[in-house]
DNA sequence: AATATTATTAGAATTAGTCTAAATCGGAGG
DNA sequence: CCTCCGATTTAGACTAATTCTAATAATATT
């Protein structure tokens, strides 16, 4: 774990929102000022790979999640906001659709967000 | 409808496999040789706003799919192809965690397809 | 037919992400 | 502690994907 990983992942888990990988690295560098954008982008990657972290794809930006961990994400149509949730119910499920070869899944679901409703 | 509309949909519509912006260029050129790169990707923007047609992030290119309706897709861990899979099943659990403000849906199964298992 | 609106074109511009070669780091063995 | 070696990082050039722009063409409206 090098000082530039440790920097990238504590960005990434200090606040429960989900950061575009530009986002991260203008944020790491504040810690870490000499930190290359390849670095960021390499480690973001092989972090993802590993499974330590997940990247989310959404309409005009790739974001990060803090955690591996299969859940879905309901997405704003509106302000396009992100929150997590859990959805354990769904995996026997897709075992029994897919057979026992399912190694991750991901879901992104969209709806109108509490504030946008207007609630 | 222009004609420039038509043959991107057709060409995302000819066979069942999942083509990437730049494919559906160039075959949309062969329709139709003057199409401009502009019009390929406003066009994809926008039918996949209207719902016509639904973008995928995969790994390491976007693509199109031939229509919106919700459904899973398998995505293969070896060899990355895509299958797609009905999970009619989920939405009623959709609607009970999350209340009836979803609006649509899309999940990506990671898995290990029949060529791949050896099957 | 004239006008207004909307879509398309070609190619330039932008942007996100990757690559490269040199510099640096950090641990293993002495 | 030192030295060495492989792995990692750095800065900035590079690339590929997508968007933008200004001019043109097509379509719809009166």
């Amino acid at each position: 774990m090098t000082r530039q990983r440790a920097a990238i992942l504590e960005v990434i888990r200090a606040e429960p929102r989900h950061y575009t990988a530009d986002e991260i690295f203008a944020r790491a560098k504040e810690l870490l000022p000499t930190i290359s954008r390849a670095t960021v982008y390499n480690n973001l990657k092989a972090m993802a790979e590993e499974r330590l972290i997940r990247r989310i794809c959404l309409e005009d930006a790739d974001v990060y999640d803090r955690s591996f961990e299969p859940h879905a994400h309901l997405i704003c149509d509106k302000c396009g906001g992100i929150r997590d949730l859990n959805l354990d119910g769904v995996a026997p499920m897709l075992e029994a659709a897919v057979g026992n070869t399912v190694s991750s899944y991901e879901f992104k679901i969209g709806y109108i967000c509490e504030a946008c409703r207007g609630g």
